[in-house]
RNA sequence: GCCUCCGUAGCUCAGUGGAUAGAGCAACGGCCUUCUAAUCCGUCGGUCGCAGGUUCGAAUCCUGCCGGGGGCACCA
């Protein structure tokens, strides 16, 4: 919550709490209808007429969940209840609706509940019924939006898990935004969460990679297969001048001065990599050597790879055939069955992955998600197997979710083709907050390209600008208030009766319940997509509705009110802005 | 060949079985002596790839086809 803590507009500290007690004594305790409260007030009242009817069928708050209806006729939430009941007890679905609708009109807080359509139940609220979202909000604070869909879940995530053998590049920035904003959205629905990167630091890919440091560290020409790039040449340097006897040591013992060259360009790569995920807002609870699935323990005991493999013999899904020891993946779906062991003894890439799981799977880990890119579709079977094996639930404990590469300006990234632009690149040319949200904003699934020149740009093409603008409006208008003299002494929710104020506080309400959504779907572009909308709401009513009195008006209650929705439309945005990792400025 | 993702306005894309399918951009036209015009308002723009099916209701679910991306290692 770093990013919303500094964002705080400075004039919402001290003051509020005093204006708070003021506002709390002299306003009415309205009733208040959220959309959740509304749906289980629903739920009851279905219930009932269940009974009444003599019907076995249990009613849930999913059953009865409005939703916002586009079109604004149609009242402030909408129920398909009536539909989706209606042939379960065998009645005409608007009959049902009826009876539905006149009982809601009782409700507290309800102005309301009428029938149309083939049986939709549109419910209006009380102005101040709503408009008393606005308090609750500016009371909730940083919390406002956070609930408990997801408590009592362990959830390991892991992603980017890029080579150490370079830097990030922008193949990896997506799944960076992607997974840390993904992390920060399963927390706020109360799942606990561990962000986790794997770091390939055992294999050829490293022996590679430190022949190449080694050579341009010794000033040789670059072996046959060695990685290309400039970086190579910068970390020989460091290395040069950090082992100042490589040289000599290279010429009596070759491997020596490998391993050490190796190890140290291994260490400052890594270094790198965690400076340019830090600058991206991007947080891992966890990094995970690989290297320590193949070490043994001190007193001799397997490594974790060689248990790993002994455990799945033990549950019956190892055997052995042409030289190789095979698992049976096949037996959970795979399509194919995986080497372990190879030919020559060595380990395959996929025995550490099979190390990995069981170790999260040990570590407490109910749900284990893992965060790839379509060129590692090939993988879901293979891991989904190997929870399989472990005997864990195919279904619940494991989610591997694939996402499209990303192109950057139409041209297709290839490292072939060594168009590679780093993460240190993106970042200093276009900054994180618009890279992190544009990066955001977009399904995991759906395919997206980075367009230089429009995230550079400051207008509505760039999306974040819009929503940072909102939220920099309402601390100018904090500040402007404070000014005036507009303070928080008085609350009358029952004057925000302009249709953009409802029509914002309809926002409010939402926003709980899409938080809730992005977090069990997985999907944190919702966050972002819904604040757009605030934005778009706050910006409307902003148009319309005046918080400062004009010159020669006197400050009122309404003016007041209002800067309690403006207080409340800040806070929201604040909220969403941190589950992107997206900054929140107080000025643009 | 098999697996998977995508196909929605001129462009980039939202859309968790609901009502007349939305937003931004582009194009055209409006609003600043009033809290930030990076805002707002209006107009134009659609066989939701095609064809069947499921049901009170389908862009959404199922099947088939068409078009595009990606993947199908004893590589890492």
């Amino acid at each position: 919550m770093a990013t919303s803590g500094q964002a705080l507009c400075s004039s919402l500290r001290g003051p509020l709490v005093a204006d708070r007690e003021r506002a709390r004594s002299c306003a009415l305790d309205w009733m208040l209808v959220t959309p959740q409260e509304l749906a289980a007030a629903l739920a009851r009242i279905l219930s009932e007429l269940v009974a009444e009817r003599g019907a076995e069928l249990i009613v849930t708050e999913q059953d009865t969940a409005v939703e916002r209806p586009k079109n604004r006729e149609h009242g402030d939430w909408a129920s398909n209840a009536a539909m989706k009941f209606a042939k379960r007890l065998g009645v005409n679905p608007r009959e049902l609706a009826q009876q539905i609708a006149e009982r809601a009109e009782r409700i507290d807080g309800v102005a309301r509940a009428e029938v149309a359509g083939p049986g939709f139940i549109n419910v209006t609220l009380d102005a101040a019924s709503a408009g008393e979202t606005a308090r609750r909000v500016v009371e909730a604070g940083e919390s406002y939006g956070r609930g408990d869909a997801l408590r009592g879940q362990k959830i390991n995530l892991e992603f980017v898990s890029a080579n150490p053998t370079g830097p990030l590049h922008l193949g990896h920035t997506r799944w960076a935004a992607l997974g840390d904003s993904t992390a920060r959205v399963l927390r706020a629905a109360g799942a606990e969460v561990t962000s986790e990167y794997y770091i390939n630091d055992a294999g050829s890919q490293m022996n590679k990679f430190g022949r190449s440091v080694l050579a341009a560290a010794l000033g040789e020409d670059a072996p046959e297969d060695a990685y290309p790039g400039a970086y190579i040449q910068t970390l020989g340097e460091r290395v040069r001048e950090q082992i100042p006897e490589l040289a000599e040591l290279a010429a009596s013992d070759r491997d020596a001065a490998l391993a050490q060259a190796q190890e140290l360009a291994y260490q400052l790569q890594l270094a790198e990599i965690k400076d340019s995920l830090e600058r991206f807002n991007v947080h891992f609870d966890v990094f995970f050597s690989e290297r320590t699935l193949h070490t043994p323990g001190e007193q001799g005991e397997p490594s974790p790879i060689a248990a790993a493999v002994d455990r799945l013999r033990e549950q019956g899904h190892v055997f052995e055939a042409d030289d190789a020891i095979w698992v049976r993946t096949t037996d959970f779906g795979d399509d194919k069955d995986r080497v372990f062991t190879r030919g020559n003894g060595v380990y395959t890439y996929f025995a550490a992955d099979a190390a990995y799981y069981l170790s999260k799977k040990d570590r407490g880990f109910g749900e284990k998600i893992y965060l790839l890119g379509a060129d590692h579709h090939g993988y879901i079977g293979r891991l989904t197997a190997i929870a399989g094996a472990a005997g864990d639930d195919t279904e619940t404990d494991i989610t591997v979710l694939i996402g499209q590469l990303v192109n950057l300006n139409g041209a297709r990234l290839s490292k072939r083709a060594g168009n590679i632009v780093e993460l240190d690149d993106l970042l200093e040319w276009l900054g994180s907050d618009a890279l992190r949200y544009w990066l955001a904003r977009y399904p995991a699934d759906s395919p997206l390209s980075l367009d230089g020149e429009k995230l550079r740009s400051r207008s509505n093409d760039n999306p974040v600008f819009y929503v940072q603008y909102a939220h920099a409006r309402t601390c100018a208008v904090d500040r402007n208030a404070a000014q005036a003299g507009v303070d928080r002494s008085s609350f009358a929710p029952e004057l925000l009766t302009h249709e953009t104020e409802t029509e914002l506080l309809g926002k409010l309400q939402q926003y709980p319940g899409v938080v809730a959504g992005a977090a069990e779907l997985r999907e944190p572009h919702r966050i972002a997509r819904f604040l757009e909308e605030l934005a778009a709401a706050y910006h409307r009513w902003y148009d319309n509705c005046r918080v400062l009195p004009l010159a020669g008006e006197e400050i009122g209650d309404l003016h007041r009110t209002r800067l309690w929705l403006n207080d409340a439309a800040g806070q929201v945005l604040r909220n969403g802005l941190d589950l992107l990792g997206v900054s929140a400025p107080e000025r643009l």
